[in-house]
DNA sequence: ATAAAGTCTATTAATACACTGGACTTTATG
DNA sequence: CATAAAGTCCAGTGTATTAATAGACTTTAT
């Protein structure tokens, strides 16, 4: 799993409506305004979050977009997913049955990608937007078994290392 | 992070040196056709493998390549750095400055991003060449500090579900 | 001397990515 | 009803990356 520039888009633009909520249609412009991302492009991550029905569009004068579900009950895994596909950290799922179907090692190395897939996906299902614009991080998950709705506890992750962090 | 056919091909391309540790040089040819991989692409990864210090080469009539550390010593985490980069999710290291100099709900997506990344160096770091090919998995790591030399302990994480595993 | 091997540089075909443009449709408002 | 403001839809485009391939060169065993 990697995220691209156009899912980073997303999850800009869903933090946006999600601190919008209950404010109406928000118009792209003021969401690329606001988030700083090309207007075009953004048009068309839209598009396909509206597709998805994560949002809904207001058409003609006075339209925009709104988020359709409350932002605790969005998950950041549900973004990542639709725009830049399965969490998993293989390019292909085609070229990794080569590896399954072969010998024990290879497996064992393929159970290793599933892991890894695991743990990521863990984080990004247990974060929702709600959770990020309360700036509260993600939901610890110590001691519980997966959390499904409107769980507040705020594990207060901060304050963050964030000046010269290095990205390894 | 995200593994491309390259990093797979030097996985594979490491487990079996790692196979045939302390048999001599082994020949490019022989490495791709054991693991089926294209000969003159494997060449090239061969050498960066070279140039890192985790293999050396032998030249000339009867050469070809071998590990230079125990296979108990590499670590995953080693291989897909250097092919692959960053295990971190986002691409361009760039382009998140421009979350972590905004506000608190920016900067917790910030911390989501490092968190998936520990999750996945922390898995691949924990594993060996030679955790693969003893046919184990990755080494248990519940209840331990950062593992650093030679341990064993095969936590069985077999039998594995390898058959129409989705991949999401 | 020869053949078998690794080394090095260059090139390429295909694909994905990050956009951009423009015509069309829908809707609020005066 | 006219107009402007907004979303919709389709298509194209430049750049970069990926996954290779080709071929000349060097080193070494026999």
């Amino acid at each position: 799993m990697k995220i691209s520039q156009k899912g980073l888009y997303a999850l800009q633009a869903m933090m946006m409506l999600a601190r919008h909520h209950h404010q109406g249609a928000i118009k792209i412009r003021e969401i690329a305004y606001e988030e700083d991302l090309p207007e075009k492009f953004l048009e068309l991550i839209l598009l396909e979050l509206k597709n998805a029905r994560m949002v809904e569009s207001v058409r003609g004068a006075k339209g925009g977009y709104q988020l359709r579900r409350d932002p605790a009950e969005i998950r950041l895994s549900e973004i990542m997913r639709l725009i830049d596909g399965p969490l998993a950290p293989f390019a292909d799922a085609e070229q990794l049955r080569v590896l399954i179907d072969r010998d024990l090692p290879h497996r064992a190395l393929y159970q290793v990608f599933l892991d890894v897939r695991d743990a990521a996906a863990k984080i990004l299902e247990n974060t929702t937007l709600a959770d990020l614009i309360s700036g509260t991080g993600p939901r610890s998950t110590k001691g519980r078994s997966t959390a499904k709705k409107k769980e507040k506890e705020k594990g207060s992750v901060f304050p963050m290392v964030v000046g010269g962090q290095k990205v390894e």
